[in-house]
Formats: C-alpha cells, structure tokens, sequence
DNA sequence: CCTATATTCAACACATCAGTTGATCAAGGA
DNA sequence: TCCTTGATCAACTGATGTGTTGAATATAGG
C-alpha cells in the first residue's frame, strides 16, 4: 500500500497541534458534529470547522451528510499508513541496535 | 509510559516535513554528521542545522561528539511513542467498527 | 414564507516556520 | 600560530498557519 508523500505531511502535521489530536481522541468513541467537536474548546466554530477541513484534506476523516450535519468519522486506515511509516525505521534502528549489541559482545569474548 | 503532550506536539510537527522524514530515513541506517544530511537536499547546511535541532528538540534524535563532528543518531523509543498515541484510538475505532458490523449482521437475521 | 440552527466563506491580524546570507565559534592538522 | 573544516548563531524575508469577526449558504420546522 504505498503511501502518497504529500499525503504523509498533511496527516502528520494535522496532528501536531493539540486541539487537532483531541478532536481524533473525540472521534474515536464515535462520529460528531463541528459544533460538538467544538464543544471542549474556547475558540470559535469557524476555527474549529478549519481543523476539521485540515483533518479532512489530511485523508484522517470523512464526513457525511445528515440532515443540516456533517458528522466527521475516523478512518483507521489513514493511522495504520503513519504507524506503518513509521515503524518501518523504527524496526531498522531496532535491528542494527542489536547487531551492534551482539558485535560488543564478541568483541568482549575476545578480551578475554 | 505517559508522553508529554507538547512532545507529541513537536515530534509529529516534526515529521510534518519531508526534509525532516528522509532525514529520519538516512538515520535509521545509521548516525550522520550534519554535512552527510545535507547532503541529498538543494538546501543551505544552516537550514540543515536548524532541522536538526527541530528533530532533537522533538525528542527523536540525540547527538553525540566526535571531534568537531557532531553525529545524530535515532531514537526509537520516541518513534514508539508516537506509534503508541496512533494506534490507541486507531484500535478503538476498529472495534467499534466490528461492534457495528455485528449489530447489522444481527438486525439483517431477524428481518429474514 | 419566515426563522432558527449548522456550517462555511472571506478578509484580516498576528505568529511561526523555512529558507537565505554573513559572521562566529570550536576542533584538527601543517 | 595559521588555516581549514564542521557546525552554529543572528538578522532578515517570504510563505504558511491559526485565530478573529462578519457575511453567506443550506437545511429543518412552524
């Protein structure tokens, strides 16, 4: 599943602001309108309804139509591909840790 | 293991970049000096730099000493982290997901 | 048709960010 | 000591982001 870059800025940076990270939190236990996302925040509805475009442009939310709504909804697959991403260098770094691990510990034999 | 929220804000910010993200790329093979970072991009070595002190502020780098080089290296634990905050609502939304899907597999039986 | 509610658009202020150039600091080698 | 190399600091510019207010759009309901 290859993953578009530009894709990968937008999502990753969508979640580097906290109002942005607790509406995913929100989103999680169920879909919800703007004006209930807006709820737990001290700014207006406009900027709230501008996080919700950036998560949306993001591809980390959909929206639907009901009635004078538009309930947003998480899409997991959206957080599996920066988990994925980012465990891909993760898992290396891992690896090479323990190589490196095993060569001191051959290296110590040999003192001996 | 709770994760300063402002050092999620940083480290997804962080990744938010694609400099920044080939960057992590190069190191999960391995430390770099600023110079072999630079190296691939048509940019300054300042401008360089100042990604690099944006990734160890974030926490997802550390630098060492090597005469005047100053090599960067990886820090999977922080990678963790940030994989750990994705998946705990990823997951909680594809339970969801399946609690639904069982409701609507229950409600199609008693309409037979 | 009229009104209230949910949401978005437009224009603006302000802050932060990514890049530049030029100067500076620190360590190594002749 | 002098010169080179690696890296950073400082000041500035242009772009992007986040918030505001005020107007506009769309749907629900009497």
């Amino acid at each position: 599943m290859p993953v578009d870059d530009d894709q990968l800025d937008k999502a990753f940076a969508a979640l580097g602001d906290p109002v942005r990270r607790a509406m995913i939190a929100r989103l999680s236990r169920g879909p919800a309108t703007v004006n209930e996302l807006a709820e737990p925040f001290p700014i207006t509805k406009q900027a709230v309804s501008r996080h919700i475009q950036v998560l949306e442009t993001a591809g980390l939310i959909t929206r639907t139509r009901d009635g004078q709504r538009r309930p947003c909804h998480l899409v997991p697959a959206a957080l599996e591909a920066l988990t994925s991403w980012i465990d891909e260098y993760r898992l290396e770094t891992e690896r090479r840790f323990r190589r490196l691990d095993a060569v001191l510990k051959t290296v110590q034999e040999q003192d001996k």
